[in-house]
DNA sequence: ACAGGTAAGTAAATCGATTAAGTGACGATA
DNA sequence: TATCGTCACTTAATCGATTTACTTACCTGT
């Protein structure tokens, strides 16, 4: 098999006796000759295998890329291992891929957007990534970009009322004041580790979902005439099932067991309803178990939990269609309780 | 805030009264300048906001991209909703996030390679496309390709022995020769949908791993003694769940009523073992089934899913390596028969 | 003092395109 | 016939870089 040529607009030009010009614009500017050398031209290419204008120099030209990079919080590990973040990429995925843009991913552990800023015509960013220099580079990078879940005023951003849905389903789950509640959370920031406190933490205040879900059972807690104690909140590194046993069997260790578990998402939900079954006590009777976004599995669980519900792939979309729009504003999603047998 | 100026590299050799070229050594070829100047360069780059060359520019010069496309099969939404992709893609990224790339998504449904050839080094292809456009660009393209899961003669390949496999999962599933044995397959061409039969498709063969799945079980059923018949043989049209209780629901229903459930994909199995339960058959007894891939969910499930346990992670994580090393060879990976209380 | 070698920088071609401005040719209008 | 406007292309500048080949300046040894 001859080794196809590698044709160039330059190429083609010369091949087929016309300027550079004329074949550019027969593949982007037909008003700009005749439709006869159009055709004749498009032709031509087709048949010695020319498969249109060079992206990369195009992009560079033009400045455009259809491209748009998607930051994520952390490893792309995560990204596919956590159903709530998969399904807000499905939504994203979805918009971008009909309007034939294509999806660069950036993982939140690298530490320099340098190396894909260039390339693209914005960022989508899902969650406040934990590197601080990241979050500095997204506030000052001068292209389009849409914040999920997070608020650097930047040109829109999508979120829910994180806040409010806490307080939401904390308030559902506590029936009287004698209630010994604990709380399974997010990490709050870059560096804690499986920790319990989090008082001693200086922290932007009101900027992680991790932050505004405390502040949302912390609400309803002390609605509910409840103290809570310092020790009774584990934080969990990593959305992972791993860390999210420990901290339950931990936490459902402690004195007084706690027979509230509010727990910041139903990853975690359903690690804690599993070592508490493991433990031999019965939900919810000895132990109310409420979770955080509504997944698939949460509600295939005996017993079903009880969780707030998120609609992840509607807020992938969202974002989608803000970026391209071009709007600049800050859109809030819904959320709903969802009731099952765990509370 | 004053806007902060955008540099290049011609307007900061200006400012700096010297060479393009100098500065362009500063950031690349250090032992092309004296020390004190390039660090000189670099201090001024720093001061005045210039992050370095513009790699949009550098890549058109170079021909060299620090990203690599990712095809997959079907749609974006599809690599993140099933388990065994997404742990493909963990592996892959893993080791191209450690090596400074960055990863473009390229979904199969688009028709055309074209949108990103031009921005990236070479592509990692999970699975044979459905388009089948797609296939023969990818044939040709020039750039480095590593395929998975499926050959067509390109740099270098990574396999799981599909058929082995199946033989293997299919053997130990089959106890008599009175057996009643039903396929829950995927699907084997572009087209054909939730169908029964597949002798009358026409197909390059070994092609998919479908296929290969299919001739393992054939060669262990006719092994057994048993006869086939021809709509004994369920093919889902994608890998989701809805779509396998369907035909599951239909093939548990069919008379005679199968014994023996062989499912091409853990999600199928657990999707089949779900329908079962819910018509009140009880598993092994009334049917027994088995599923492939290896997934935590299936470990989960009770009763434990007997199945194939492939490493997708490692696959990924080798399809990376063979890549970046651009060494040329067909991998085969390794599988284990991981037996649980289904079969 | 002079050939030869090296170090430090620069000029200019190049990567593969887009596009503003310019050039003729041709037909219409006054 | 002279002027104007259109049409169909072409020329050449430009996007933001890299890199080869060349120019100086300086040092070394004889």
């Amino acid at each position: 098999m001859p080794k196809p040529k590698n044709w160039t607009l330059k190429s083609i030009a010369q091949e087929l006796g016309v300027s550079n010009a004329t074949v550019s614009n027969a593949f982007n500017r037909p008003d700009q000759l005749s439709k006869s050398r159009r055709e004749e031209i498009l032709a031509a290419c087709k048949k010695l295998g020319y498969f249109g204008p060079n992206k990369a120099a195009q992009s560079l030209r033009r400045g455009t890329f259809n491209i748009v990079s998607l930051v994520l919080p952390d490893s792309v590990e995560y990204m596919v291992s956590d159903p709530v973040a998969s399904s807000f990429m499905r939504g994203v995925s979805a918009v971008l891929e009909k309007n034939g843009i294509n999806l660069l991913l950036f993982s939140g552990n690298s530490n320099n957007l340098n190396s894909v800023v260039d390339f693209v015509d914005g960022f989508i960013c899902y969650g406040r990534p934990r590197n601080k220099q990241l979050v500095e580079q997204l506030k000052q990078v001068p292209k389009h970009v849409v914040t999920v879940d997070f608020n650097i005023g930047r040109d829109a951003s999508v979120n829910v009322n994180n806040q409010q849905a806490s307080f939401d389903i904390a308030k559902h789950a506590l029936q009287k004041n004698d209630d010994r509640v604990a709380i399974l959370g997010l990490r709050l920031l870059d560096n804690d580790v499986l920790c319990r406190v989090y008082e001693h933490h200086e922290f932007e205040a009101g900027q992680s979902i991790a932050h505004q879900r405390l502040r949302g059972y912390h609400q309803a807690i002390s609605d509910a005439g409840i103290t809570l104690g310092d020790d009774r909140t584990w934080n969990i590194p990593e959305s992972s099932e791993r860390f999210a046993s420990i901290a339950a069997k931990e936490a459902l260790s402690s004195t007084p067991r706690p027979n509230v578990l509010l727990c910041m998402s139903d990853l975690i939900a359903l690690a804690a309803m599993r070592e508490a079954l493991k433990m031999g006590l019965s939900i919810p009777e000895d132990v109310r178990i409420v979770g955080f976004d509504g997944i698939d599995e949460g509600q295939r669980f005996v017993p079903k939990l009880t969780t707030v519900h998120q609609n992840s792939e509607e807020k992938g979309r969202l974002a989608a269609t803000l970026f391209l729009s071009k709007e600049q504003q800050t859109a809030e999603i819904d959320y709903q309780l969802q009731l099952g047998q765990s509370s």
